[in-house]
DNA sequence: GCACGATCGGTAAGCGCTTACTTGACAGCC
DNA sequence: GGCTGTCAAGTAAGCGCTTACCGATCGTGC
């Protein structure tokens, strides 16, 4: 009651620091902004004022006028919960691109960025245009996962830097994602050569999806290079959530659909899925069935059995993914567009592909 | 190379968008706010063009203008690894206030918000001016976990409304939390009334935390009130991270001390650095020591033996800490500040307290 | 001591919106 | 018919910055 909240004080402006410093607002701008050169004790005086007053530039008024916001949105895909209640706990799902955007904070600082998140539902309507609504308070857009149709993405690259992760390079956006193929032929090579095993499945991610058909790809080459079965298709096609690889195998055991020898998920969600079902239905898992993931989330290896997966380093993702959008807002980055960016990937053997169990050991250690 | 990428086609501006429905810019804009009674047939035009155009209107001119940005700055600590150790996949540490923000986002998208994240390292020297910059792009901020020290924040609060999450209220900000002291009551019973445990031990979280501060009161009354002997103190702090929790128990064993019948963490990550640390002594938990979390993350359920802790709905932490700071921005939230608001949490009984074991079950199943 | 060029700093014009104020058209009234 | 009251639509003044432009000031060389 004493101090009388004054919470309508407004911050500081530059005419108030021009005014304190008694110099005009244009040198408080140039000193702020390292234009021009000062004499020595303008900027002094300028900078003093700035301190006592504790001044921030407004952001608004400074992107509207340098052109500038620094800020860039980011898009993540909602998982929908069609399923009872709002926040089930395929919150987890979140993790990866929770990961991703920490990668690109932390390097989005480093240039004075920030990130503006929005996640989006594809059911809905709107969708769309809360993308774009998001595009006009950024300089530039980072998509996960499809977020947005080739016609709307191409409307959006038009007026500002895209970048999308795990999508598909257009001529006006580039394209981050792992090492989707060396990685999947690593795993498929492992399982076939090391193990020996002669029946692969594989269980996709959601349709259309171009990690899950690189993968698949991957996998489909080595295993007809190697002459071993690989089962696929509609049957066999999960969601990268827990729930979809699941529900494929309870479907198919409720058919009568014999296991193959072992089962190569999209990712570590729906391996976790598989592992589940799994072991419902009293299968052992890597005695009678092994099973892989990808992407080899910090869960994997709390996992019975530890989950056998390819790692890829998802702060890189995001890291890289800024740094690529960064290029391109600087301008300099005419040469970025249509890039499609490739991370090194590599297969991290535990014990759900058959090896031999192993202590749990940090992740980088 | 056909459709020449034009880049520097600008995004269409009022002005187009009034020359293209032959009315004037204010009308443009009164249509798109629902301002004033345009006639219909103006209103029609209007609404065309803005579609043919594909008009959205710029953040930054609009922010400026009406003194609303629409974006609210959220900040996160982010932990130090200065350990090389175990667990440099403290990466699992931001889970919890990535869900806390996946909360808040859902419901400012509502309200036509945006969330400005930021990771804040609190060694570094710069970290006070980062949120103030932060908050000049923001019309409202929400701090995670003591990010800003007292008289810091108190100046932030005179700039803008603020909201802490599991901090403690001034008398211009509101703190949102989950209810700590029942949901650690309800764990002292269970462990002491159900179980018969005569000596516990409290595994705190960092230092100042009000979290752990109330939590480690809550147990003590009750051990008080039931007679029992309650550990704690400098030996036994942790870090919130499981790497804090291994270490103290470490240190702890190392020494030679004596474990109590159950070990109560402050939260689950520390719980999973307690069970790791416990199992690599060969100590069996829940049959030698017993030991508890809080927060309920969604791996308490994967681990061996599946973690007993207490559940408070992360998401509506997240969904509360928003809409709070919203009141505040929109006006209506004088009433708001100051309140310290505490939402339910309850105990979730598992193996690690010496309950019968659970077939794994998804969270909602 | 003066003219000239180089600097530094001030003035003012936007950036793309919102909105107070004003104009103009039209209807209703005496 | 002239006057006033209404209401839609236009004009223009900012919002708080950056920066092009230009005038003032200073130092230099003759």
């Amino acid at each position: 009651m004493s101090t009388e909240v004054s919470s309508g004080s407004q911050p500081p402006t530059i005419y108030d620091v021009a005014r304190a410093a008694g110099v005009s607002i244009a040198s408080v701008s140039r000193v702020l902004n390292d234009q021009g050169n000062p004499r020595a004790d303008t900027r002094e005086r300028v900078l003093q004022a700035v301190s006592e007053l504790g001044f921030v530039p407004d952001g608004a008024a400074r992107a509207l006028s340098a052109r500038l916001k620094e800020v860039v949105g980011v898009v993540v895909r909602r998982p929908q919960w069609h399923d009872a209640s709002m926040f089930t706990d395929e919150d987890e799902n979140l993790q990866f691109p929770d990961m991703i955007n920490r990668g690109m904070e932390i390097v989005a600082q480093r240039h004075g960025f920030d990130l503006l998140i929005r996640s989006v539902d594809l059911d809905e309507p709107g969708a769309g245009s809360r993308i774009f609504a998001l595009a006009r308070k950024s300089d530039g857009i980072i998509l996960h996962d499809r977020v947005l149709d080739p016609d709307q993405l191409d409307r959006l690259a038009r007026q500002l830097p895209v970048v999308t992760l795990a999508g598909l390079p257009t001529e006006a956006t580039a394209n981050v994602h792992g090492d989707n193929d060396s990685g999947m032929r690593a795993v498929a090579r492992h399982l076939i050569h090391d193990h020996g095993y002669r029946t692969l499945a594989y269980v996709a991610g959601h349709d259309g999806s171009p990690d899950s058909i690189t993968r698949g790809h991957a996998l489909a080459g080595e295993a007809r290079a190697a002459g071993v079965t690989l089962i696929e298709g509609e049957a066999w096609r999960g969601s990268y959530q827990a729930a979809g690889g699941a529900a494929a195998i309870e479907r198919l055991l409720a058919a009568g659909t014999a296991m193959p020898r072992a089962i190569v998920c999209a990712n570590d969600q729906s391996a976790i899925g598989v592992l589940h079902a799994l072991s419902q239905h009293g299968i052992a898992v890597p005695g009678e069935v092994a099973v892989t993931g990808f992407d080899d989330m910090p869960v994997a290896r709390h996992l019975r059995p530890q989950l056998t997966s390819v790692r890829q380093s998802i702060q890189d993702l995001g890291a890289t993914a800024f740094e690529t959008l960064y290029s391109m807002i600087s301008g300099a980055g005419f040469a970025a567009r249509g890039q499609d960016i490739a991370l090194p990937t590599h297969l991290v053997r535990r014990q759900s592909c058959g090896c031999d169990p192993q202590p749990v050991t940090p992740r980088n250690a």
